[in-house]
DNA sequence: CCGTAACTGAAAAAAAATTTCAATAAGGTA
DNA sequence: TACCTTATTGAAATTTTTTTTCAGTTACGG
């Protein structure tokens, strides 16, 4: 989705577009998996605490979403559903879309737990790393 | 693995095995998926410094695994292969251990990536929660 | 425009993690 | 067992990260 996709959603939510929202929406969008440092960096006009706070609200607009890959959260911007190689010497972390999980599986080991989401990380060594 | 095995593997790599290292052990062991406060909790004679520190050991050992799954960081014996399931209402996790990933697929999707590891959570609801 | 509720950001506070360093103790050696 | 060496501990200080407060500002519907 792009830019002013977002901003509509966020403004139809009954929330405003400000110039910090949008500043921030466009440094992560800039690049996947950002550091919060690095998001920063990228929109040095904006407050820490609007950052966290833009975070915040995107995520829970499910525009954005957190990862958690070790070495403190990263951003991205909620696109397609899709999985991550993550290097373990150079901390590089590329997507792939492919899922590769079995689709009969997963009720199953649910059991009476209801499966609404996954999230799958596949670590070892990059090609520049090899 | 029981404890004396994982003490064991501490003193054979060359580490000491103190109580407090021991204490810390026997907190993780009690529970599995703990937050630094519950393991810091079960054992309250240890300085938090030397948690921090024996964790840091114990994952680089390769016997405890740190979890990232949002809330902060839990730890858990590294026993078996196995994956989460997380409740989005109560936060509880339960674990399973059949792997519904299809083996042939992981390879392809890495492409020239050396796969080492994978982690698999799960999101949705428990039981208990519907 | 105007009014108002939402929003921002500086400052302070709180929470989490790390560094420092003097004192202690585990475990090998004689 | 007694001793020695070096790893380890932990209180205190520091740094880093995140949250709270609150007075001033602004987006945007009417
Ligand atoms: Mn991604
Ligand atoms: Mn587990
Ligand atoms: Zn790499
Ligand atoms: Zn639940």
């Amino acid at each position: 989705m792009e830019l002013e996709g977002i901003i509509g959603k966020i403004r139809g939510r009954g929330y405003k577009a400000t110039p910090q929202r949008v500043a921030v929406l466009e440094a992560i969008s800039a690049e996947q998996h950002q550091s919060l440092e690095g998001i920063r960096s990228r929109c040095p006009g904006v407050g820490m605490v609007t950052v966290y706070r833009t975070l915040d609200l995107l995520s829970g607009l499910g525009l954005v979403r957190r990862l958690d890959l070790g070495d403190g959260p990263r951003y991205e911007l909620a696109e397609d559903h899709h999985h991550h190689l993550i290097c373990e010497d150079c901390g590089s972390v590329a997507e792939f879309e492919q899922c590769p999980l079995d689709p009969r599986q997963l009720p199953e080991v649910g059991g009476d737990f209801e499966v609404r989401a996954h999230s799958l990380e596949v670590y070892g060594r990059c090609s520049a790393c090899r």
